[in-house]
DNA sequence: CTGCATGCAAAGGGTTTGCACCGGC
DNA sequence: GCCGGTGCAAACCCTTTGCATGCAG
């Protein structure tokens, strides 16, 4: 168990945090690299990466891994899923309660003691939902 | 679409398809590779990854994507879910019906159309449980 | 013979890290 | 002033790819 001492809210941090709270997207750490550094025009990507982290970690965003892809962090802290779209790649909310509950998890499964479980949905977007229209 | 020409049986191929089946368990593509060598010298690990790609294309094998992680594979081309432990790293199969059946799949999410969903759970296996409950 | 598959090695792409300097508290 | 944070660049790690040669059908 590693002690963490006190965590400063530097400029840097401020600002990605910032930035994350304000697009209300799910970008990717060059995303937020690229729009932090029209404020901040020397921070390093490094730092995006450790701070995007060091937020997760604290509790005040939340990393959305998907697979095969890019990671991706999304400003609400909240326990929620996420849609994907084949496509494109862009990542929504999953409006709650549709797919699982965590109330639904079991306990065991098989001989695995279950913590957690990670949900991805995978679809189309609006946007290329209908170009796959307009094309067929 | 890109049109898909003969597939040809290597030995390469064979053989890493009978370790695959034989081992009954989820290896990444470096401990199939580790296994083949000794069939098979001078295997490439490009070939392994080439073959292991390939064969989950024809819905011989499974890819089994967990996040952050390296990449595994699954005999049982069967769909069905997998468990991860967050200590060790070990992937076993979730039995059947136990978190989610693709009935329960919704049609749309929010302004997504569904296609598919991919689930991980997370949780201890046996051997680190043990040593978890052996150490506090 | 044809053209897919192989072995090798290099490139790729996202993420992490070592280090010396910087700046919150 | 102390110690966590930063910028920079190099390292990492897994995976993919280009290319000349090999071999299945």
């Amino acid at each position: 168990m590693k002690e963490i001492g006190t965590v400063r809210m530097t400029v840097q941090r401020q600002i990605i945090l910032d930035d994350l709270r304000s697009a209300k997207t799910h970008p990717t750490a060059d995303e937020v690299y690229a729009r932090v550094r029209l404020r901040l025009p020397r921070i390093s990507l490094g730092t995006v990466y450790r701070n995007l982290e060091m937020l997760a970690a604290q509790g005040m965003i939340q990393k959305v891994d998907t697979v095969g892809t890019q990671r991706r962090f999304d400003f609400n802290p909240e326990n929620h899923h996420h849609v994907r779209c084949v496509e494109c790649g862009a990542v929504d909310d999953v409006p709650p309660g549709l797919v699982f509950s965590n109330e639904d998890l079991p306990e065991t499964a098989g001989e695995y003691k279950i913590l957690g479980i990670r949900i991805e949905l995978l679809g189309l977007c609006p946007r290329c939902r209908q170009k796959a229209d307009s094309s067929s």
